[in-house]
RNA sequence: GCCGAAGUGGCGGAACCGGUAGACGCGCUGGACUCAAAACCCGGUGCCCGAGAGGGCGUGUGGGUUCAAAUCCCACCUUCGGCACCA
């Protein structure tokens, strides 16, 4: 065989192979259990695939090639988030229609993965942006509506300027779009929502349920925000209604001094004096201009306008004045607080700067405190209370309140959550259209499922405008339509969907990719899903990860599918800088592909090197010379293997020093299959690579300085089971040297190697032996040594004496097989 | 500000349950090969002292628990990620 490792030409070899045998399709019809590994859905974008993404995909091909070998019927599909800004920005700036651009990036995204050896099921591909895709993402948002989680709701709303769309709150990171970085504004426009709020609860709870890391659960939980507390009516004097305010404290009662409302509250006119109309509108006003960026700032002073009005605080009957200010929010509870500046430090800032009122009512353990330089908002005891005086505060206080108030009708408890329902209309082309026809006589009503899909047009000018209108708006021929329920004269929605609402969903399309009756085959999906195994990046956590969630819910609920998460265990894989330790970026210049790579090392050596890099979940810079080393290890394999190959004869006897390292090489390999299985399925591919390393380091030395020590047919079978194990890591060489050491036709489905725990276990083992904790020796002593002849040696080592002589040893501490520490005085 | 993760050689990192710190790889370095270079092969490589045997120090900083701490506890520093007036 050729001694020298050209990985392009094997690599080109298998990728075409593997082609032609349509190696890597998965049949539903199989008496294998399944395992169903799973990329996020990735966005085919114009710069093409760098070697960051392959630290995504490599590591997924390496456990479904795995769980292949193991005996698993494995489904590994591949597909595209086609629509959405980004892909349409792109067009824009290139002036080509986004379905060409789109086109061309995806061939682009697949030729690159069949270069780094992925082992796709191509027959299953999808994308979203392809009518006979989103017909079923428009059939979920008819799903949705008629579950009543599809709704119309006017108000202000974030808006992008610069994407020239509105966007969801998750979309919205410290004031600025998660797209593009531009800061966004406020625009009051009627927008569809999907009630994901109703499922708060659930998306809480069902996070126990799932192998997700605990960074994007607690993430998640964050976010939903569950606070406990309850909800309090102040009386409005001359008024039937009253003033409603959630409080997580109402043991605070007693030091409401002020209440403040939002500046958008509905009761704000109405509660407003005469004499401060003028003040209270300009404040309203200079609320509404402010840059999100201004009003979220929690360093600016706090800021705000007095009512002229008072309410009552139900506890003690006194009145407290109303103000307005912008650091309470419309839309969270009632929009409205009452204020304890002596326990809330924004309250406390608050009245600090307009001089009103701090009246201490929660005392800290060590007693009242009088005079507050700061708010106190940890545990103690009511004073200033009334009969509540000496209550534990929180919690015995909370409930002595709460039942107190409740037996009058003025106050219950409630759950609130941060969560805000999703905002789901884009004023963009690029997306799936919302499926209704808003009918002058009927409203809003759904086209019917039978008529779907609602085609997207094919636009030429599909710029987006500033004035909220989407561009589908410009269309008539798209906007007229007949109403499907009375059959007069309508409009066509020209929103168009956010696309996570196509991710959402798509893990159920894989199990039934051309299903042209429905938009999954409920029986497939019951076979496939749960996804086993889901990996991307993290930076989805409160987006993506959580909207999927809900859509797996709703699913449930409508009877569609028997499980409400959709996937069970999750990871993130870190990212990859460039070498600089900068982010890689086309505008740095400083972007690696995987097609340079190739050229220069190869695809394994790329495979290897994207696994051994760092410990999957953290971030690491890349190093072309890291990958060298990689190479350098396949070169050596290689090498190994056409020696072994090529020798002739059965191998010569051993003798008895011989033997012995045969042994050990034995032991070697039983123990580097064990790690390397336990590493693979608990995502530990650094150490799982550089066992292999030691492994074949320690081959490589026995084969050349003592040939003898296995018969030709043993080290055959080191090598065929270092194949092995390299294959899910590294297929193409894997498939290559399967082929030359004679073995059936593909290494794909080869039975992973299982170790022999008799082989692997060790015979003899390493004691050392320190005095005092410091290491003075080693011993090398057979594995099951008694004890008592163990300490005697190491009293005995010669390095040990020395520092044992004149004095006099007060413990003896033996840990077998490990160490043995003497302590002496 | 709040929540979370992480700090180990020149670099990426290993050490799974408190028991040999630095596996593996990169880099560096000495040698072999070569007319020469690259590649490849052999050796060395935490720091300090020592010819060596060996010794001292060493896992962000300071303390503590323990026969024994990278690992456990307390306080602090730094970096990264998330949230950001959510009452």
């Amino acid at each position: 065989m050729d001694r020298r490792y050209d990985p392009q030409a094997i690599e080109q070899k298998w990728q075409r192979i593997w082609k032609e045998r349509d190696a890597y399709r998965t049949s539903d019809e199989s008496d294998k259990p399944k395992f169903y590994c799973l990329d996020f859905f990735p966005y085919p974008s114009g710069d093409g695939l760098s070697v960051g993404h392959c630290r995504n995909y490599v590591p997924t091909d390496a456990v479904a090639r795995l769980r292949r070998m193991q005996g698993f019927n494995v489904l590994h599909p591949m597909g595209w988030d086609a629509f959405g800004l980004p892909a349409e920005n792109y067009a824009i700036k290139m002036g080509v229609h986004p379905r060409v651009t789109t086109a061309r990036n995806i061939a682009n995204y697949h030729r690159q993965m069949d270069l780094i050896g992925l082992s796709f099921d191509w027959s299953r591909e999808i994308t979203s942006c392809f009518p006979d895709y989103y017909r079923w993402t428009q059939w979920f948002f008819l799903l949705l509506y008629e579950r009543g989680l599809a709704y119309r709701s006017t108000g202000q709303q974030w808006w992008c300027p610069s994407c020239r769309t509105i966007l969801a709150n998750e979309q919205v990171e410290q004031g600025k779009c998660w797209r593009c970085g531009s800061e966004v504004t406020k625009k009051d426009l009627e927008q569809w929502f999907l009630r994901i709020t109703d499922y708060a609860q659930r998306l809480l709870d069902d996070l126990g349920t799932i192998d997700w890391p605990e960074q994007i659960k607690l993430m998640q939980t964050n976010w939903i925000g569950r606070s406990e507390g309850a909800e309090v009516d102040f009386g409005l004097p001359g008024r039937e209604d009253a003033l409603t305010v959630f409080t997580t404290r109402p043991d605070t009662l007693f030091g409401a001094t002020y209440m403040v409302l939002a500046p958008e509250h509905p009761l704000v006119d109405e509660l407003t004096a005469p004499e401060q109309r003028a003040a209270v509108s300009a404040y309203q006003d200079q609320a509404r201009r402010q840059s999100e960026i201004e009003r979220l700032s929690t360093e600016k002073e706090k800021t705000g306008v007095f009512l002229g009005a008072f309410a009552i605080n139900p506890v003690n009957d006194a009145p407290v004045p109303i103000w307005i200010s912008d650091y309470v929010l419309t839309g969270y509870g009632t929009g409205a607080i009452m204020a304890v500046p002596a326990h809330d430090e924004r309250d406390f800032q608050f009245a600090t700067k307009f001089e009103l009122p701090i009246v201490e009512v929660i005392a800290p353990p060590s007693g009242a405190q009088g005079e507050l330089a700061e708010a106190y908002s940890g545990d103690g005891f009511m004073v200033n209370s009334g009969q509540f005086d000496g209550l534990a505060a929180p919690g015995a206080a909370f409930e002595a309140v709460v039942a107190w108030l409740g037996a009058r009708g003025v106050a219950r408890k409630k759950v609130n959550f941060k969560l805000r329902d999703w905002l789901i209309s884009r004023q963009r082309y690029w997306g799936a259209p919302i499926p209704i026809v808003h009918c002058d006589a009927c409203g809003p009503v759904p086209v019917p499922a039978n008529e779907l899909p609602v085609l997207l047009p094919d636009l030429e000018d599909y710029h987006p405008t500033d004035d909220g209108r989407s561009p589908l708006a410009r269309d008539p021929e798209f906007v007229r339509a007949a109403c499907p329920r009375c059959g007069g004269p309508g409009r066509r929605e020209t929103d168009t969907m956010d696309t996570f609402a196509c991710s959402s969903w798509y893990h159920f399309r894989y199990a039934s990719p051309r299903d042209e009756a429905a938009a999954f085959d409920r029986d497939k999906v019951e076979h496939w899903l749960p996804v086993d195994l889901y990996v991307g990046g993290a930076e989805h956590a409160v987006m993506h990860l959580l909207y999927a969630r809900f859509f797996c819910k709703v699913a449930q609920d409508a009877g569609y599918v028997s499980f409400g998460e959709p996937y069970a265990r999750l990871r993130n894989q870190g990212m990859i800088q460039a070498e600089d330790g900068q982010k890689m970026s086309k505008s740095k210049g400083n972007v690696v592909t995987p097609d340079s790579v190739v050229e220069q090392y190869g695809a394994d050596a790329l495979r290897l090197y994207e696994l051994f890099i760092a410990p999957f979940e953290q971030s690491v810079a890349w190093s072309d010379r890291g990958v060298q080393g990689c190479l350098r290890f396949l070169s050596r394999f290689w090498n190994l293997v056409a020696g072994v190959v090529e020798a002739q004869g059965s191998g010569a006897a051993a003798d008895a020093a011989e033997a012995e390292k045969g042994r050990r090489v034995l032991r070697t390999l039983n123990k580097t299959i064990r790690k390397v299985t336990h590493d693979l399925e608990a995502f530990r591919f650094n150490t799982a690579v550089s066992a292999l390393m030691e492994l074949q380091n320690e081959v490589l030395e026995v084969w050349a300085g003592a040939r003898g020590a296995l018969t030709l047919a043993q080290w055959r079978e080191v090598v065929t089971d270092m194949t092995l194990l390299m294959a899910p890591m590294a297929p193409h060489i894997g498939e290559e040297v399967w082929e030359l050491l004679g073995h059936g036709d593909t290494v794909l489905d080869a039975a992973w190697p299982a170790w022999d725990e008799e082989l692997a276990a060790d015979d003899v083992v390493t004691v050392v032996v320190q005095v005092n904790g410091k290491l003075r020796d080693r011993l090398e002593v057979p594995v099951d040594a008694e004890k008592d002849g163990v300490l005697a040696q190491a009293r005995a080592a010669a390095n040990t004496v020395r520092f044992l002589e004149g004095k006099q040893v007060v413990k003896e501490i033996y840990v077998p097989g490990k160490l043995v520490n003497f302590v002496v005085r």
